[in-house]
RNA sequence: UGCGGGGUGGAGCAGUCUGGUAGCUCGUCGGGCUCAUAACCCGAAGGCCAUAGGUUCAAAUCCUAUCCCCGCGACCA
């Protein structure tokens, strides 16, 4: 028997930072998939994982006063202990730090440069050494003749660095062979043209190694040089499966993988970088690049300084993990940007959960209690014309979920599924079974009726075993069944009339409750969480585990290192709108000691520079310059911002212009 | 200004590729029912599909121009 098989990935988590509802998002929506194709018959092969090298994770480690290897330990144990919570069934999970990745790795790069395709260039340009930065040509500004930075004016130097290039540009013809050969690689349709724009446009070699940090996988041949992060993350996807290594049967046996799934904003590196790197070596390529949107949360674009990047434990301890990727699925059309908020939850709750799918299960096991001591009847053979019309939206519901899921239409599949939830309520309806109970000559009918929404519901267990795994197992619970026969379920038990009579069923509390607004606290606070107190409230929910370490903010700093911010008071002489600029006001200071400063804020959407002049304000005085707008900026003003409004910090009264704050 | 996304009844969205009665959920109003979680079922009101041109027998859908909103970057050091 051959069986079918199923690869499925999501990218490897970059370990800078904490799991968020983004990251969680992306995972669920994956573990859905697998299992969907698991309960269609599939071998599934799912893999996820942590992305731990580079020169960011090493400058945050270093800020932290651990060892990047620390660092990722500590992150990875993050993202793995939140998927586990979460029951994703992934079969694997892979850190780029471990040496079955590292080794692969550096195979794949040596079949790359075997084959011709890196060279060792030069990565030159101008370079501001003050700036770190380097320039093109046309951004350049020309002073006395000499070519300045456009930033600092200073004048900038040319500077070459070594460096490997991989030559992405000679596939540029084979992608766009390989995206007319499959229109469907790459999905949805507008990401796929926006990435056939890029490779139309001309593709650049790809500088794929570092020198300047050694936090990473050592280019064979010459070790000196680290392999860049992104060539280095791709490898994951077979290097989990054993590519080139000793045992190679994961590989063989699942590879090329059937979907890569992504967020939009790592579309290029998995729809082009990657593809170009598997021709170079001479690969199979992935069936399918899937790259979806963007989550807001209320409204507001996750980030960790705004302080939303919510833990997504809060909201699934809060309301249930089936709630909530219900309402992921249901309510965020599946590679759209779409927006996470609290009281659509909490609308999809109420009305789907409780009032469609929570009711339709309480009282056809209250009815099947009343009449038939709680066990399944046996149904008539015939069937009236309700009957025939649930039959036949039954199968038509079939179709529908199928190919819907098929295409990654989670919204649509559901909408199918609810359908079905609501004609069955309107079936009892229709069959007033209340009164059919009432005369004994109906029995029979009565017991058809209630037999007929059993067996519905079985059926919608079924529909939802993939994406609510809890409530799928419940229900088959409460209509009588053991786990063994639920977890046995494939796909095409979804028929009409199965359901066991004879079963006993058990009647329990509502499976979901409304959720009264009235007298219900919501889990997230938008004023609390931008002061970290999410956080705290997450201890407190799920003390089992360990503290999440904390990146942004909170941790304490030393005396010395407040120090090194010099702050000081300055009085406004000057304010004038930056032209053409939305946020910029250009200020002259007087900061004491005859010194006058130049400093550019974005505040005009909230001062006038009439109001701001003779204004004594807070400065940080030691801040590097910068350039915002080719205007010299040199410092930064205090001012305290709250949503929309923004207020200066000021002295209370008189003090002279430069005095210093400590 | 660049790149990308979007503007469809009060709210949130689908439909746009493959033109042909404008659909779903919530909300509102009226009615029905009582098995059930103040749930369920039926009905109604409410939209010139951002704007202006064009193509067509026919445009939310195709073409052109414009306006507005959001994300990223540029200017929030």
């Amino acid at each position: 028997m051959n069986q079918k098989k199923f690869y499925v990935t999501t990218p490897i988590y970059y370990a800078n930072s904490n799991p968020h509802i983004g990251s969680a998002y992306t995972t669920i929506v994956a573990d859905i998939i697998a299992r969907y194709k698991r309960f269609c018959g599939y071998e599934v092969y799912f893999l996820t994982g942590t992305d731990e090298h580079g020169q960011k994770i090493m400058e945050t480690a270093k800020s932290l006063g651990k060892t990047p290897i620390e660092l990722c330990d500590e992150l990875a144990w993050n993202f793995e202990s939140l998927w586990k919570d979460l029951e994703i069934t992934n079969d694997d999970f892979i850190r780029t730090t471990q040496k079955r990745h590292e080794e692969v790795v550096q195979k794949f790069v040596a079949k790359m440069i075997e084959n011709g395709d890196i060279y060792k260039g030069m990565y030159e340009g101008w370079y501001c050494v003050p700036d770190e930065a380097f320039y093109l040509e046309e951004d350049i500004e020309m002073i006395d003749g000499k070519k300045c930075c456009p930033s600092c004016k200073r004048e900038l130097r040319w500077v070459a660095e070594e460096n490997y290039f991989f030559k992405l540009s000679a596939y540029q013809d084979k992608l766009l062979e390989l995206y007319k050969k499959l229109p469907d690689f790459v999905e949805p349709e507008f990401r796929k043209n926006e990435m056939l724009r890029i490779i139309e446009g001309g593709l650049k070699d790809l500088s794929i190694s570092r020198t300047t940090f050694n936090w990473g996988v050592p280019l064979p041949g010459d070790e000196k040089h680290v392999i860049y992060v992104w060539v280095d993350a791709l490898i994951n996807y077979i290097s989990a499966l054993g590519y080139s290594t000793s045992d190679e049967s994961l590989f063989n046996e699942f590879w090329p993988a059937d979907l890569h799934l992504m967020a939009k904003e790592i579309n290029r590196f998995h729809s082009i970088i990657w593809p170009a790197m598997l021709m170079s070596v001479g690969l199979p390529l992935p069936k399918k690049v899937f790259a979806h949107g963007w989550l807001t949360f209320n409204g507001e674009k996750i980030s960790k300084s705004t302080g939303n990047a919510i833990d997504p434990r809060v909201l699934m301890n809060a309301y249930g993990k089936d709630a909530v990727k219900y309402y992921l699925l249901r309510d965020i059309n599946f590679g759209k940007d779409g927006d996470f908020s609290e009281d659509g939850l909490i609308g999809r709750i109420n009305a789907d959960l409780a009032n469609d799918l929570g009711n339709l299960i309480h009282r056809t096991s209250a009815m099947i209690n009343q009449n038939f001591n709680g066990i399944i009847p046996i149904p008539q053979q015939d069937e009236s014309e309700s009957d025939m019309a649930l039959r036949k939206l039954l199968e038509e519901t079939f179709k529908e979920y199928n190919i819907r899921m098929e295409k990654y239409q989670f919204t649509q599949a559901l909408d199918a599924v609810w359908k079905l939830i609501g004609f069955n309520n309107k079936y009892i309806d229709l069959n007033e079974p209340w009164k059919l109970a009432r005369d004994a000559s109906q029995k029979e009918r009565l017991a058809t009726v209630l037999y007929n929404l059993a067996d519905s519901l079985k059926n919608i267990a079924l529909f939802l075993r993939p994406i609510m795994t809890d409530t799928s197992k419940e229900l088959f619970l409460r209509l009588g069944y053991d786990f063994e026969s639920w977890n046995s379920g494939n796909i095409d038990d979804i028929k009409w009339r199965t359901v066991k009579s004879g079963n006993v069923v058990k009647s329990d509390d509502p499976l979901f409750p409304r959720i009264d607004m009235k007298n219900f606290e919501k889990v997230v606070k938008m004023e609390e969480k931008r002061d970290n107190s999410v956080a705290e409230g997450m201890k407190e929910i799920q003390p089992e585990h360990k503290e999440p370490l904390k990146i942004e903010g909170v941790e304490l700093i030393g005396f010395e290192e407040f120090g090194k911010v010099q702050l000081r008071v300055a009085l406004i002489v000057e304010a004038e709108k930056v032209v053409k600029s939305k946020k910029l006001v250009k200020l002259q200071l007087d900061i004491g000691e005859n010194e006058n400063r130049q400093i550019v804020a974005g505040i005009s959407q909230f001062y006038e520079p009439e109001q701001l002049i003779g204004k004594k304000i807070i400065i940080v005085a030691n801040l590097k310059p910068a350039k915002l707008m080719g205007i010299e900026s040199n410092g930064m003003l205090l001012a305290a911002k709250d949503g929309e409004s923004l207020r200066l910090l000021t002295v209370d009264g008189e003090i002279k212009p430069g005095a210093k704050i400590s």
